[in-house]
Formats: C-alpha cells, structure tokens, sequence
RNA sequence: GGGAGUUUAGCUCAGUUGGUUUAGAGCAUCUGCCUUACAAGCAGAGGGUCACAGGUUCGACUCCUGUAACUCCCA
C-alpha cells in the first residue's frame, strides 16, 4: 500500500471519531476503577463555536484522553445552557425578522417558539466539538432546562426560601432597557466613555442667586430631589437649608449638605437624583429625599418627567442641553471620560432603576466557599486567582437572581390581589399554602411572571448533571462526585466558579471539584479580545477544514500556559500542520524500510537505539511532571522537540541504512516500539495524525486512544549524556564545513583527539555516516594542514582534499580564547574573594574550581592549535 | 480612588529554595543546500546592560524599596 503524500486529516478525522464513537471508547459507568471526572461548562444553547471554546475544550480533552490512557475512569459531561437573556434576544430577534412582535404573543406561545429555536440550533456547539476531536460521554448530554434539572432549580429556590435566603425587595438594580430586564452587578461591562461634563445654573428660591451643578445626565434633571454641597464648603454655606429651582419644570429642590461630595469634583454642588443613581439613592435614603423616576421601562421618558415624554433618554440629552442653552442655564460644557455601565448582553448603557426584585442573601451561604479556597481545599491553577476570589468574596453582595423574561425558570411564587405572596412549587401547592398561611379560602393566585438569572441553574452544575439533587445518592453522583478538574475562563470566576463552591458545599456538602483550571483569554495578534464586532475572530471551522483539527488544537495550545492570555496567530496552527507532515514523512521512512530487512545482526546501531530508549523515558517523565502542574503548553513542547529532533532529526538518521540498503530487523522492530510510545505520548494533544499511525505502524486489533500508558523506569544519566556530547561533536564538525563552504557531498578524513577512546569507538558509524568522513582514526597529536574543531576535552582534525585557508578557523578559535579568557578571570576572581569561599557551599565550591579547570585546559587546547597553525 | 498582576532576543514565552560553564526554547531573520522521508524540508549561524533606579548579599533575572509602562478586577 502506498501513503498519501501528506496527512489527509479530513478523512481521517471523520474515520476515527466515528470508530470511537462505535467503540463507545467515551462512555462512562461507574466501576471498580478510579473515576476521573470533568463536567463541561455548558455554551450557550444556541451558541456557535469560538476560539475560546477551542481553547478551553481543547485543554479539557487533553486531561481526560491523558486520564483514559491513565486507566482512571474517565469522564467528561457535555451540556449546555439556556442562557436566558441571550436565547430570549436571539428568538425576538427571529420573530421580529417574521414580524412577529414579543408583544403580542401570550407567554405560552411565546415559549413554543423559543422551544422550537432550541430544538433546531441548539446543540449545534456540541456537533461542532466532535470536529475538534473532543472525547465526551455523549449520552450524558444535559440540558440546564431539562425536566428533572427544571425541578431541581425551582426546588432549591423553595429551599432557600424557606431558608429565609432568598428574600424579595425594591432595590437599586442594573437595568437593561433593550431587553427590558434586570441584571446582576457582573452582567454590567465598565467601559471608559467619553461624555460631556454640563454646567447648569438652578436659581435659589426668593432671590437672585444662582447655583452651579457639573453633570453628565441633563436629561434627569427633572428626576432631582436635591442639590448637595459639602457641609465644610464655604462657597456653599450661606444657601443650607434654602431651596433650588429645577430649570424648565420649575420643581422646588432642597439644598442639603453631605460629606459624601467631593468639592474639588466640578463645581462641588450636586444635583441629587435618587430614582437613577446608585449612589444618589443612598444620599436620597439618608436624607429621605422624594424618589422621582422620569423613565419609562425602555429608557424612554414618562410622564413622570413632565417634559420629552416618551422621547429616549439620550435623543432628550441632546435637545435638553440645547433648550437650557437657549433659556440661559446652560453655563459651560467640558470633556470628561468616566466608566459607564453597559449590559454584557445588548451592549446598552445600563439604566440604574428602583425595582422590585427576588434577591438571594449571599454572606452565609458564601463562607464555607471561601474557606475552602483560601486553605487549598479547592486548588486554583494559576494561584493568582486565590486573591482575585478572597477580594470578591470578603465583599459580596446580595445576588438578584429574577429577570424580566420568558426563556428561563419560572420564578415558583404566587401573588393575591392583595399582594400577599406565597413560593410553592405549582397552583395547587400555592393555593394550599395560602390558605393555611392567609387564612384566605378560594384565593386566586396568579404565578410571578419573571425568570430566574441563568446563573440560578448553572450553579448546580456539577452535581445535577449526575442528578445529585433531583436523585439523591444514586449511584453516579456517589461515584463520579466530587468531579476532579474543572477547566474555564477566569471572566467568569464569579458568576460561576464561586457560586458553583457555594451550592456544592450546601446541597451535597462536598466541594464540587478538586482543582480549577483558569484558561486565559484568546486575543488576536494585536492584543485585542476576540469579539464579533471587531469581525477579528476566526471561523474556527474553516481553520479546522485547512490545518486540521491536530494542527488547531496544536496551533492553540503551544503558546498557552494557565492563565495566561493568549495571543492567537495562524502561523502557529500552520507550524502545527507542518509537525504534522513531518510525522507523516517519518512514517514514510520506516515504511520504506519495512520490506527490505535483514537478520544479519551488527552492533552499529546499539547506540542509536540505548540513546533513544533513555530519551525517551526521560521526556515521558518530564512530560508527566509537567501535566501534573497543568504545564500543557510546555508539555506538548517537549513531546514536539522529542519528535523533530531528538526522534526524526537524530535517532531516524542515524539507524537509517545507506542507499536501497537493508535495515536490520531488531533496529526495525524498535524503531516501530519508539514511534508507537512516542504517538502515545503526542495522543492527548493530537488525537486524529496519532491514531492513524499507530495503525499504520503495525496490523493490530486494539486504539491508541484506549492503550495505557507503561510506566517509564528512570533513565541512564550516562547515557543520555553521551547522547549530548555525540550531538555536539557532529554539529561542531559540521559548523566547520559549513564555515569552510564544504559541499555536503565532499567527505572528509576524521581524526580524534580523546582520552575517551572507548566512548567514540562505539560513535564512529554515526559519526561517519552524519559529517560525511569515509575514514575516522584516533590521533595522539596536531594533525597538520587539517581544521580543529575542539568540543568539551576532545579534539577533531578534518582533512580535505580542498585548498586549506585558516584564516577563518583561527580568528574563529580567537574568539572562543578571548571568551574563555575573561570567563576564567571571573571564576578566578570569585574563588580569590575569601567571603565567597568561606560562606559559598561546598557544592557550589566545587563547581566553580571544576570550570576553572575546564577552562584552563581548553585554552590550553587552543593555544596549542593556534601556535600549530602559525608555525 | 482601592486591589492584583505583568515587564527576559524582532514576536510568544521558560527560567524551580539566590551560585549549574558569564541567560534557554519555539517562531521570525541570515547563510549554505532541490543530500532518495519531508523545500510544509535539511545543515549551520547571528541576536539579550533580564523595564529603570537604589538596596541586601561573597554572589541578584531570582529577595527588598522606589519609579515608569501596560493588563485585569473592584468602587
């Protein structure tokens, strides 16, 4: 059978996902092994493939194929979310484009839609990791809207509430006036927004005074309760306890004083608006200020605000300023940048609103979470991210958990006329608690239209994938629970990681997982985060059809160690398939070789092969150390270099027979056991080019993917540093020809200069076959009119038939005198120093006075060739 | 304004408790090669006052202080 020219990944990707798929090599029961355990964070329902996603499953195959080949029970858990809010907006959007209004659809109807996009999109993301390679347990795909997960949802809300947790309130909140909704402190993006900072003169009651406010929202002026100056102002003091006069409404405002303003911020008079601000709200409270809302749910104004109703706010700020402009309030305008809120979803300034919302208390709830990461009981990899959680943490706040949308789960309570409420799981309960609670017989309850925030079911992830609530004790939550090793982005460290610690500890009393992977960011090439609106976020799919999913995942994960972010290039997936054509070509090689064996038996490749084996082991131990303290990115380095170089640039050349010569049958046979192990190693980086080789390299019934990995002995140090100095010495003779313009075809006459005749006895027929010599002897001396190439204590003449022009070789040996020369006064130098010899140790002594003798004996060596070549 | 982090070759990053031949990779660059697996390749080379300024120490990329620039989180 002949090859392909190069690895045809399309074919093979799609071969062998199905194989293991038919093979059920991803499938996971409970049984008498050790489980090894992650649960995906779910995407988005109706989410399409990102680099991020790439990365971040990417990283997460590579631990559970590492595990599987381990013998742990692996298993990986793919689901995805029903991301509230981003579903709702994308199925408005959709009836909108039919012209369907939200609005005129009963909420029932509404769902039937919503349902219907979710059947035909939903799960597209999960399609589209089988591409990258990802090994999931299919059959446990779960959904955050799936019936029993639904229940578990709503049933841990009347848990809290009967807790006395979840309470309902009219607070401040984030309000999002395109989705019409309120969102949590996280769901609001901080972005530094150039803005114009007005300067308004209000008129002082029963006189001619004036006084001058700095704002940036005109257009609440007719929501101001108050104007505030320092009480410690001087400019101010004369008008305590007088009033103001809202221009254009003409409303009668207090003037109060409060340390809480700044005075060197504009002009230190503020004008206090309670319904529309954080921070007014909270003056407005303590000095129980009248609350004026002039906005309507869509940011529009109402009636309330008595002038502009029904304009939007930000079309009013712009007539507003022009109308106190002409009617002369308006004094100056400046330039002023500051942070504004906008909505994580719909990308709109966020209205600060008084709102009636379901809040959940978080300062009980959130210690033990707390404890368990700061004592490492929860391990966090980068550790950095310990600080970040304390911070957060030691200053949470209550969590809204209601939002104003269909898409989602029901919030369970029901409300009377009255406005009495109960929280019941349906009608029926609720019409039986009310009773006994309200002493109300027949009541009419109608149930509470909003959802909860998504956030409210992807806390209970981990658990109720395995259905550790909604089936208490079944056998897999008891096997596979607590999971080992989540793996997410730090962005969302707080709406997820952190809550899901606090719903482990208080629905199963056990952490969720062992250890959290932070993965860094996915940033173009110019540092910028990867976003649909900059348009400079790949197709993944399309790179995956060009490099290969080997090549993506390869390109994604050689540059991307924990927490760090990552800058995303193209060239490094083309570097991947690059390795991956390299495997490819080694195959070739040996397959070439497999036909014309012979068991004729030398000791010449003896060498070759004890090199390789020790190589071997002690990058497999590396490697492992390295995925231990998830160095992935390094690992798949090293494992990269063992392949080019050590296997294919070295080990291949230096067994490879001459021309249309036979190899022996044993270096055959090991070469196949190296190139199998070192598959086995690549297999959780590039599962498909892996694979396929290992079939390739011999008939066989078993798949890599499933072979566990053999234990490697440690290797033999003496060997592997023979291993070095043979790679020194052919680079070194070859960095001579190369200097002496030798045509590769032009052989050489090798002599060696060694105490260590023995060592190089066993190197010559690697030596000959990589420099080109046709004669290699050992000499006792200068060998005249020849070139000196001196590695370590060795000494190497080369002998051409060229004509012999030394100038090049000597100023060359004259810098490496020179170099040696000042490294040996500063070894000198130290060891002279009494405080060091007194205070270094021993070790480190000895150390220094083996480079000073060392150095000495080179430049001696030197100097010994250099006077040669002058006389 | 508060907190955390980063700064090492043109780019992306390693560098373990201070001492390992006066700093290591990969990519990019340069030179020479169409050498019978691979030009998506082979062989070789060049390139760094380890952000800056002090300090501790016999000895600092590594520890301490300050400064600057950038990044992230929180208000």
């Amino acid at each position: 059978m002949t090859l392909s020219k190069n690895f045809e990944h399309q074919i093979n990707e799609n071969k062998w996902y199905s194989h293991w798929l038919d093979k059920q090599y991803f499938k996971s029961t409970p049984d008498e092994r050790t489980p090894y355990t992650i649960v995906m964070p779910p995407p988005n329902v109706t989410g399409v493939l990102h680099m991020g996603h790439c990365l971040n499953n990417t990283i997460q195959d590579i631990l559970i194929r590492q595990a599987r080949m381990k013998g742990f029970n692996a298993c990986w858990v793919p689901g995805t979310d029903h991301a509230s809010i981003a579903t709702e907006a994308k199925v408005v959007a959709m009836l909108r484009e039919r012209g369907i209004a939200k609005s005129s659809l009963s909420r029932d109807e509404f769902l039937s839609y919503a349902w219907e996009w979710k059947e035909k999109y939903g799960g597209i993301i999960l399609q589209q990791l089988k591409k990258l390679g990802c090994s999931l347990d299919w059959d446990r795909t779960t959904f955050t809207m799936d019936k029993d997960y639904y229940d578990s949802v709503i049933n841990i809300f009347m848990d809290l509430y009967k807790k006395g947790v979840i309470y309902r309130g009219k607070r401040m909140i984030n309000w999002d006036v395109k989705a019409l909704t309120a969102l949590s402190d996280e769901e609001v993006i901080r972005k530094e927004t150039r803005q114009k900072l007005y300067h308004l003169n209000y008129s002082i009651e029963g006189t001619n005074d004036n006084i001058t406010i700095a704002t940036v929202r005109p257009e609440t002026i007719m929501g101001d309760a108050a104007i505030c100056v320092h009480p410690d102002d001087e400019r101010y003091k004369h008008l305590h306890g007088k009033f103001a006069i809202v221009p254009l409404i003409n409303r009668r405002i207090p003037i109060i004083a409060d340390d809480y303003v700044a005075m060197d911020f504009g002009t230190g008079a503020l004008k206090v608006t309670p319904a529309h601000d954080v921070n007014d709200y909270a003056l407005g409270q303590k000095h129980q200020l009248e609350i004026v809302d002039i906005f309507n749910d869509n940011g529009t104004l109402s009636e309330d605000a008595q002038i502009y109703i029904g304009l939007d706010r930000f079309e009013v700020r712009k007539k507003i300023a022009i109308e106190l402009e002409e009617k002369g309030y308006l004094i100056k305008t400046e330039e002023y940048t500051s942070e504004v809120g906008y909505s994580e979803r719909t990308d709109v300034v966020v209205e600060p609103r008084l709102s009636m919302q379901w809040w959940l208390s978080m300062k009980d709830i959130s210690s033990p979470a707390l404890k368990a990461v700061m004592e490492e009981e929860i391990k966090f990899y980068p550790p950095k991210f310990k600080n970040v959680y304390r911070h957060w943490m030691e200053n949470i706040k209550d969590w809204c958990v209601s939002r104003q949308l269909w898409w989602g789960h029901r919030i369970p309570a029901w409300y009377h006329e009255s406005g009495k409420f109960v929280v019941a799981k349906n009608e029926k309960d609720a019409i039986a608690v009310f009773e006994t609670e309200h002493h109300i017989s027949n009541a009419v309850l109608k149930q509470d239209e909003d959802c909860l925030d998504t956030w409210f079911s992807s806390w209970l992830w981990p658990f109720e994938v395995f259905k550790g609530y909604s089936n208490p004790n079944n056998a897999d939550i008891n096997y596979y629970y607590p999971t080992n090793t989540l793996v997410t982005a730090p962005e969302i460290i707080f709406f997820w990681v952190a809550r899901m610690i606090m719903a482990g500890y208080e629905y199963m009393d056990v952490k969720p997982f062992q250890e959290v992977y932070f993965t860094g960011i996915v940033r173009d090439k110019q540092g910028r985060k990867m976003s649909k609106s900059l348009g400079n976020s790949p197709d993944l799919l399309e790179l995956i059809d060009q490099y290969g999913a080997d090549a993506a995942r390869f390109g994604i994960m050689i540059a991307s160690p924990a927490g760090n972010d990552i800058l995303f290039d193209e060239a490094a997936l083309e570097q991947g398939r690059n390795f991956n054509n390299k495997i490819w070509n080694a195959l070739k090689l040996i397959k070439m070789w497999e036909a014309r064996q012979t068991l004729e038996a030398t000791n010449e490749n003896d060498f070759a092969i004890n090199w390789f084996e020790n190589r071997l082991s002690e990058v497999s131990i590396e490697v492992e150390q390295m995925m231990k303290q998830f160095k992935l990115s390094e690992a798949l380095k090293t494992i990269y270099t063992l392949i080019w170089d050590d296997f294919c640039s070295w080990y291949l050349e230096w067994v490879k027979p001459g021309f249309e010569q036979p190899i022996q049958s044993n270096v055959y046979t090991k070469t196949i056991e190296f190139f199998t192990d070192l598959m086995q190693l690549l297999h959780p980086f590039m599962p498909f080019i892996s694979e396929e080789i290992y079939h390739q390299l011999e008939e066989r019934s078993d798949d890599l993917c499933v072979r566990l990995l053999a234990e490697k002995e440690s290797p033999n140090q003496t060997q592997l540093d023979q291993g070095i100095l043979l790679k020194q010495v052919i680079s070194g003779i070859r960095d001579v020809r190369n200097k002496q313009q030798m045509k590769p075809k032009d052989s050489i006459k090798l002599f060696i200069q060694t105490e260590n005749k023995r060592v190089f006895e066993s190197l010559i027929s690697i030596l000959s076959k990589q420099v080109n010599a046709n004669e290699i002897s050992f000499a006792n001396d200068v060998v005249p009119n020849s070139f000196t190439s001196v590695i370590g204590k060795d000494k190497f003449y080369i002998l051409t038939e060229q004509p012999i022009d030394l100038s090049t070789q000597k100023s060359a040996l004259e810098k490496e005198l020179n170099h040696l020369k000042s490294f040996l006064i500063s070894v000198e130098k130290k060891l002279s120093n009494e405080k060091f010899t007194q205070n270094a140790k021993q070790e480190i002594l000895d150390l220094e006075y083996k480079k000073k003798a060392d150095a000495e004996m080179k430049i001696n060596i030197i100097e010994l060739s250099l006077k040669d070549m002058a006389g």
